[in-house]
RNA sequence: GGCGGCAUAGCCAAGUGGUAAGGCGGCGGUCUGCAAAACCGCUACUCACCGGUUCAAAUCCGGUUGCCGCCUCCA
């Protein structure tokens, strides 16, 4: 099967071919360094994590690339309230970017590289374009002449008489076209500058990414990504610039993602709607973010609510039951024949264990198929709920008596969950340990202690012992009062936060 | 004003021509002293509405309504 992805640029899905064989070159605008992120910049790495970790399961050889953006008008700005340099508060805002983004475990990029380093290459590439007449300069500010590019609009699907119709760019008097963009802009008094041909000056905010992508993975490759809202007009003068200096194609599959909606409205630091990673964090484990994002499709909008993460923090809390059960199970004497049982019994227990099989049989080509499919990772987690239930039925058939096939069965789905778990950046945590830390925070959140929890316990048990059941049932209403919940199991009685 | 997208059960959410994945929640059952967990069963004769194409439509076409995005910084 082929991988097919949709390509923003021809409005289809296509099939994935490569430039060079298997080699692949990825680049995805990353984050301008101005403030701390939030979670629609965390859906956009997310995303692009997970393309990129299939894309080398895939059997790709990945050149990945995303940048900083730490020059800015932005990052200006930001500098003048904080009362520190433009320097330091990128450095400042890329260290939180690594902190936060960190928790939420993501592969490293191949290259990470940062605007500011690459100032003599793009004043190369504005220098070329002003050559081929496709810029001009205005008292030190130099402007891409957007009619000069035939193609413009192709991306994003409109042309520039439409855009003049209804344009709400201010008229700059320095421009020839309201719609041309800066390729590099004089500095004020004030601001960062580095010397140019046509003065002291910054880069404009496009022309990073196209020399930057070129530089690490060549004139034309074959991904770039960004969220949505960067077609245009970032991506678009993106295409323009590139594609007017090398007379060559850019890019060769544009991947968008959606955003993340609050009250299903777009969440933006205009509207004031943001949450940051940081206060997330402070309440939810960065898997149950992961889990929740990647359970839409990636183009699809998502409509953030503390309601739908803690579906998610229950399915996941789920996943990690089962797995721990699994790892107990495994731990148990096999049995070296399936168990005599009644022919009832012996019928339904082979059907279940005979279902298990074909659903681990089929799991790895059904999860591949989805993700080929555009990167579908709501219906591949789909199969993973399938797998999961098919194994807790082999778990309930076993009832810590497993065969050597149960043995062999249970390890294999161990395995699909670490495996494919991995390319989600889900399943990874030891089961143990994921739910040691659920009881903790849990605990802490409560305000409870896992001693007095203990000891309640074991009162209850000696009481059930006596069967004393009003006495056993009374702890257990009083701790589930407090938020404790109680099962008795055959291998003693455990307790959870409810 | 221009361009684009979306509308699937109580809720979240896949599915873009072949007769509605999955999850959360709820209800019933098995298990249990009783529970919990887990498993099993049920929970959309139907995909905003109207019309059309087709042997066949949630999926394609036209229209209506509602919501959203881009056109200005944005992941």
């Amino acid at each position: 099967m082929a991988l097919r992805i949709y390509n923003t640029l021809t409005g289809k899905k296509e099939e994935f071919i490569p430039l060079h064989g298997n080699k692949v070159g990825m680049y995805v605008c990353g984050v301008t360094v101005y403030d701390l992120c939030h979670i629609g910049h965390a859906r956009s790495t997310i995303v692009f994590d997970v393309i990129y970790r299939y894309l080398r399961y895939r059997g790709y050889e990945v050149t990945f690339v995303r940048n900083f953006t730490d020059i800015d008008d932005k990052i200006i700005r930001r500098a003048q309230m904080e009362g520190l340099d433009c320097k330091a508060i990128a450095e400042k805002y890329i260290e939180e970017f690594r902190i936060d983004m960190g928790r939420i475990g993501l592969e490293s990029p191949t290259v990470e590289p940062r605007a500011t380093e690459h100032i003599s290459e793009m004043i190369q590439l504005v220098s070329t374009l002003v050559e081929k007449g496709y810029a001009y300069q205005r008292n030190g500010d130099v402007f891409f002449s957007v009619e000069k590019f035939k193609d413009y609009g192709k991306l994003s699907k409109r042309n520039l008489e439409e855009m003049q119709a209804g344009a709400r760019v201010e008229v700059d008097e320095k421009k020839d076209n309201p719609l041309d963009f800066a390729l590099w802009k004089a500095s004020k008094p004030g601001e960062p500058f580095w010397e140019s041909p046509w003065g002291k000056g910054r880069p404009g905010w496009h022309i990073e990414c196209s020399v930057m992508s070129q530089k690490y993975l060549g004139e034309t490759f074959d991904i770039h990504g960004g969220g949505k809202d960067l077609i245009f007009p970032h991506h678009e003068n993106e295409i323009a610039q590139s594609e007017a200096a090398t007379g060559k194609p850019f890019v060769r599959y544009w991947i968008h993602n959606g955003f993340v909606n609050i009250n299903r409205e777009k969440m933006s630091k205009s509207l004031g709607n943001i949450l940051t990673l940081k206060e997330l964090f402070k309440d939810w484990q960065p898997e149950v973010l992961r889990l929740f994002i990647l359970s839409h499709h990636y183009r699809s909008p998502v409509d953030f609510s503390f309601d739908s993460l803690s579906e998610a923090r229950s399915r996941l809390d789920r996943f990690y039951g089962t797995l721990n059960s699994i790892q107990e199970e495994l731990k148990k004497p096999v049995i070296p024949k399936t168990l005599s049982r009644t022919g009832e019994g012996q019928a339904k227990a082979s059907a279940v264990i005979d279902e298990c099989r074909r659903t681990i049989d089929s799991f790895k080509a059904k999860f591949e198929e989805a993700m080929d499919d555009d990167f579908n990772t709501a219906q591949a987690l789909g199969y993973f709920h399938d797998l999961q239930r098919n194994l807790n039925g082999l778990l309930d058939v076993s009832m810590g008596h497993p065969t050597e096939e149960m043995m062999s069965m249970l390890k294999q789905g161990l395995q699909h969950f670490s495996r494919m778990g991995w390319i989600f950046g889900l399943f990874q945590q030891d089961p143990e340990t994921y739910l040691k830390e659920l009881k903790k925070e849990g605990l802490k959140r409560l305000g409870l202690s896992e001693e007095e929890i203990l000891r309640l316990i074991e009162e209850r048990n000696r009481a059930r012992k006596e069967k004393n059941w009003k006495k056993a049932d009374e702890i257990r209403a009083h701790l589930l009062s407090k938020g404790v919940l109680l099962e008795d199991t055959p291998s003693g009685t455990h307790w959870k936060i409810k």
